[in-house]
DNA sequence: CCATCTATGTAGTCAATGGCAACATTTTGC
DNA sequence: GCAAAATGTTGCCATTGACTACATAGATGG
């Protein structure tokens, strides 16, 4: 009798159906998105994912959860790599924003889609949470510096957040009518960031 | 033989459709959308949507081009309620899209939802343009009244648009954190006013 | 006025899917 | 060691979207 050829637990499925599930998303949009064909492709039976995800929309806050986290930590390597001004931090914020949607799209659309389960719900508000914070700490750190003027940090940053994440969208949907990304970051964020230094 | 309590033919069946789908998908949500189940409720057989809609995403890509129509009117009809002012248009405009958006969560995120059929695409794009065009409208009227500085009033616009899209999204995903929704979006116009007239 | 062509609707079928229940095999922890 | 919990499998079911063949009504034009 030959070694098991397919130990009968697979070890890591919950790590793999994940990762599959990420690459099939932005690949086929979420509506391609399958238990059973990611159970195919891990190798397992059918009703194996269950084991790990109550069901399918549990999977897909998983993902927008994960998200997060990874947005977040893009988020912050662009600050720490940007110019330790301000101004720059933000502009650099912008920029990742905006870049990590692109190259996200789908993953985004889940991570604000609002239909995730009660529970999960508000794991993954947090795990935004945790992107935002990074705004707030900028916004407050340029207050400081005294490169914009006072009112309420974490107002002013939802607002930034808020306003990066639109331009993304509509990128992502092919509504800026040509116009360069790029450019149109640039615009948003220097627009913004003179309404503030005056306020 | 009583009269045909069921005409053969519908009459109507398209319309019907469109609307049972809409108050279906704020209800239920896209995922709780099912052609069959519509054509239970309009009572024709399971295939006689398909007489109308190619498939469910043709179906998907009807609503959201009736989403972006009824969308310009909303901001139509808001700014010209509004003061015969740019500043208090702009203002008008910013709280007109975010009641929309909130109102039609589901609508709003199949609208910008970038998976539309290569045919309906466009026009859901162009659909989306006339929306846009609104705001281009009230940024060059600013402009010639010289409330704001000069720049490119279409990339103007697209900012503004991406910001109110924005603060709407993250409304819509409780993500607020708390902050009242107006107070969001007066704090996001007087900003980025600020920054216009400025520049 | 009627023949026919087209639009609209029906019935039947199929494969795929999500979810559930019953059962099997490891792994863990006491 | 052994009981219990985790993890995986098989079988099943209802629902769904899509397709084909067919039925009926309405429009068009000779």
């Amino acid at each position: 009798m030959p070694v098991a050829e397919q130990p009968y637990h697979h070890g890591s499925l919950r790590r793999v159906l994940l990762a599959r599930a990420e690459s099939t998303l932005e690949k086929d949009g979420v509506d391609g998105l399958s238990l059973r064909q990611l159970a195919r492709e891990a190798g397992v039976s059918h009703a194996a994912p269950s084991k790990h995800f109550r069901d399918r929309q549990a999977l897909l806050d998983a993902l927008a959860e994960s998200g997060f986290l990874r947005l977040t930590a893009a988020l912050e390597r662009a600050v720490e790599e940007a110019e330790p001004h301000a101004r720059a931090r933000f502009a650099a914020l912008a920029g990742a924003y905006v870049s990590f949607a692109l190259a996200h799209r789908e993953l985004l659309a889940l991570m604000y889609g609002n239909k995730h389960a009660p529970g999960a719900a508000s794991r993954v508000v947090e795990a935004g949470h945790a992107s935002m914070d990074l705004t707030v700490r900028i916004v407050t750190e340029a207050q400081a510096a005294g490169d914009i003027g006072p009112g309420d940090a974490s107002r002013i940053a939802l607002v930034a957040f808020a306003t990066f994440h639109g331009i993304a969208t509509l990128a992502a949907g092919g509504m800026l009518d040509g116009a360069p990304v790029d450019e149109v970051v640039t615009t948003a964020s220097d627009t913004f960031w003179r309404g503030l230094a005056q306020a």
